[in-house]
DNA sequence: GTCTATAACCCGATAGAC
DNA sequence: GTCTATCGGGTTATAGAC
């Protein structure tokens, strides 16, 4: 009677949540926000097969089949999940960049806002390794990162008609994925290379220091033909 | 569904039992390294808990159960393949890093192997990603990088009284995780950004690309507060 | 809203025939 | 060495009481 569909899935990122049509009082709207909160935790820390929606539960501090009365399935918490995180990641990179002034400082604000988000989003870094290395033709990370490109589409059109705007002779896209990849891996794989557990990666001073590494690449990646370049490696 | 009719094969078998002593018959061998590639090629695209054992027996055309034969369990497996996998980078990494030459010089052949290797063994960028995304104090990650941070410390130490050697100012550690980073995302997450199949990271032109790049961000990295700099960065 | 109970069912592991 | 068959743990999803 049932049919068990396993590829049928449906795109869900703006599908309607399980309690659609809901009148939604203070507290559900807490235990929705608490399973959320507890989902990030375990994806990032386990990734979606290997979570168990008894230990999301447990967590939050109900019982399994009570996620269900939220998230219609699995798969939908994860979605909810990996919305959160990269729409939280937009409302901080839009506004840096959108911002009156040069299209440099905005550039360098915006690396910025991602250095900061990254480190205090701790299972940011680790959800978004995961589905780097799960991407696939439909994966749903694809569709959350097409605001990102279109919004650096943007910023590149704007600039090209301004001299005093970055010239990179590499392709934009490479030098975001240089950056992304160097301060996904800064945050998450340091703490491993360092068995003591003396490495914090998220504390100030180190966060500070990455930053300012992370910003000096991207100097260089966004003009590498440059005034303040020797030109020797051009 | 596969019917079980090949009976008359193995007349002329001579097959050794396991159990008898080591000696591998050549078949054996060539089951047991199919077993161990489609495995890598299974725990890259779908993580470890959700790659099926099944899948991995079907892409060797055998069945499940025979894995067993030759690998314990599904952790043995995944085991033999991060062996494999990260045993192939360091055959790579090691020879260049301890070759004749100036220091800089192996430094700059160890990072152009790392591309060149992470280039030709496309399941290693995912397999990689995949470990730092579930890093964790017991696990199999540390005990594998380890030679390759005493290989580090070996070469950082012997530099240490040469004036022509890197000096940098970031933790090499740091270094290091940077270029992991930017050069496994470029693997794995640029395919992603071009919806259109265009993009091929592997090709031999980006891979040329991208490895100038990475050069000149660890020459960079390498000697932030050298001759070169205008240390107005420093 | 949250719970208990249970159905449905993958999947890894084992036993043993050939 | 490779197979068939089966057992059993574990997890999702559902039904329905409170």
């Amino acid at each position: 009677m049932t049919i068990y569909l396993r590829a049928g899935r449906k795109v869900a990122t703006m599908s309607a949540p399980a309690s659609v049509g809901r009148k939604t009082t203070p507290k559900a709207e807490r235990t929705r926000a608490s399973i959320l909160e507890a989902a990030e935790l375990q994806f990032a820390e386990r990734g979606f097969s290997a979570t168990r929606l008894e230990d999301v539960a447990e967590r939050v501090g109900i019982r399994r089949a009570s996620i269900v009365y939220y998230y219609r399935d699995k798969q939908e918490l994860y979605d909810a999940v990996l919305e959160s995180v990269l729409g939280g990641l937009y409302g901080r990179i839009e506004p840096a960049l959108l911002a009156p002034g040069s299209v440099w400082d905005r550039i360098e604000a915006s690396i910025s806002a991602w250095v900061d988000y990254v480190g205090s989003r701790p299972t940011f870094a680790r959800l978004l390794l995961r589905e780097i290395a799960d991407g696939k033709p439909g994966k749903a990370l694809l569709t959350h990162s097409a605001p990102f490109v279109s919004l650096a589409a943007k910023v590149l059109a704007e600039s090209k008609g301004d001299p005093s705007a970055p010239h990179p002779n590499v392709d934009p896209a490479h030098i975001a994925s240089t950056i992304a990849g160097a301060t996904v891996f800064f945050v998450s794989a340091m703490p491993m290379l360092y068995p003591a557990l003396g490495f914090d990666p998220l504390s100030r001073d180190q966060l500070e220091a990455h930053r300012s590494e992370v910003l000096k690449i991207a100097r260089r990646l966004l003009d590498s033909g440059g005034p303040e370049e020797s030109g020797e490696f051009a």
